[in-house]
DNA sequence: CGCTTGATTGACTGAAGTCAAATGTGGTGG
DNA sequence: CCACCACATTTGACTTCAGTCAATCAAGCG
């Protein structure tokens, strides 16, 4: 069953509520899958593809999760954000059709991919489609601001804090647990997201574990006290803006 | 005549290259120009839209400039961006119709005022202008993902540089000297954008200062030694990726 | 099993923050 | 016109948080 899961199509994808079709009728729901092609699994760090590409199509992630990055002359890397189910990648070629980050794989993961010029066509003849797809790109935008607050005047603490407050809300909002998850990411891609060094991640785990706020185990993680964890984050941040990590 | 500015309409405005009009048949950039609305000026430290409001509109920026943020709980700031003349604001609010941060103007400016409304339909009968604002959209996504790499693993040095050849770009795009040219926002500005102190900016302008890279006079910059100030950033950025700070 | 890669821990360093004071600038009103 | 004030900016002295370097530990895998 999971492993067919690359074959299921819009009408009958239980993503359908967070992704594109959204707020779409039936009738078009189905126009929209005409044009998503399922593609074959990719496997953990394959990339999906690479910065500078020509980028003429939308992915949205159908299992899995992904990390798009950005890297400089020197090889030195930026993570921009993670990508989890329901979530579409490839907006950022938009501007010039040329992708300006690489994705990868951060395990075995599905994607729709969806041709832009059939979804352009498609946003002119369906108001509420091409209402869908401001509201996702405004949510995009949004959330690349909230990374920039994380980024800008955090401490190591309040960034794991916020770190970890959002991906629990968004494994909560796909059906998950919201206190128990397993990190698809090494600390190395966390470190390198929140501008820090794998050592400085590794000892905020380690001291949120010794306080008793979060148990970790390798990738797995547990949150104990997540109204400590708010708190942390609190001072500077209020509820709903923790909406991020894209 | 510069008074007037606001009361210049779309086909007769120097900025449309830069603006929504880009890529769009004459009689298209008319259409265009019927929905847009001039605003009265908004002087200085006047707010264009406060965060939470329900906003409905796109705005262009006309002349002047812009300073965009998002405040938390305890009052405490970050800004998120600069605009200048050509650029849209107002695009974090197409998720929800509600902004997501404030914005404030710098100096006493003007702007376009674009219901969304209007644009959308205008959206679904032009092609291009359809195009267009996906352009758009590509682009802020982009500028903010440079925003991100900026603030995630630069020194101060960095991101000082950085966001000067950002300015001496922005301004020669405008057809403004590239070299010389004056800053519109407060060094208290400056450092909340770039995630630093007052006093580190302050510092840093003195030693680019003190080591001839730069001359600084008040809001004054002269950038003196533009290979160097290249040479700073270079180690981390490309430089075709310093096309942010929007 | 060893090997490689990832994660943790410790000791030390340094860049930027904090606190405090001085200096400069522009605006206001007597 | 000048005295005064509020605010922005600069400068200095000190502190601290996170980075660096290095060693150790753990886990997955052929």
């Amino acid at each position: 069953m999971e492993s067919n899961v690359h074959k299921i199509s819009c009408p009958d994808c239980r993503l359908s509520d967070l992704c594109l079709p959204y707020g779409l009728q039936k009738n078009e729901v189905q126009q929209l899958a005409t044009i998503v092609k399922n593609k074959r699994p990719i496997h953990t760090d394959e990339y999906l593809y690479l910065q500078g590409d020509t980028c003429q199509n939308l992915y949205a992630v159908k299992s899995g999760s992904f990390r798009s990055f950005i890297a400089d002359d020197n090889g030195s890397e930026q993570t921009i954000g993670f990508y989890l189910p329901g979530e579409l990648m490839g907006l950022d070629a938009l501007q010039h059709g040329r992708s300006t980050c690489s994705i990868v794989a951060l395990e075995t993961s599905t994607v729709c991919e969806l041709p832009l010029s059939h979804l352009n066509e498609l946003c002119s003849q369906i108001p509420s489609l091409q209402h869908q797809m401001m509201r996702i790109l405004g949510k995009e935008i949004s959330s690349d601001h909230d990374k920039i607050i994380m980024l800008g005047h955090r401490s190591a603490k309040e960034k794991m804090a916020t770190f970890l407050l959002m991906l629990s809300r968004r494994y909560s909002g796909l059906g998950f647990s919201s206190t128990e998850f397993n990190l698809s990411m090494r600390r190395q891609d966390i470190a390198n997201f929140l501008g820090l060094t794998v050592e400085t991640v590794s000892r905020q785990f380690t001291e949120l574990n010794k306080d008793g706020i979060i148990t970790v185990k390798q990738r797995g993680i547990q949150i104990n006290d997540i109204t400590s964890l708010k708190a942390i984050v609190k001072p500077c941040m209020p509820d709903d803006q923790l909406s991020f990590i894209a």
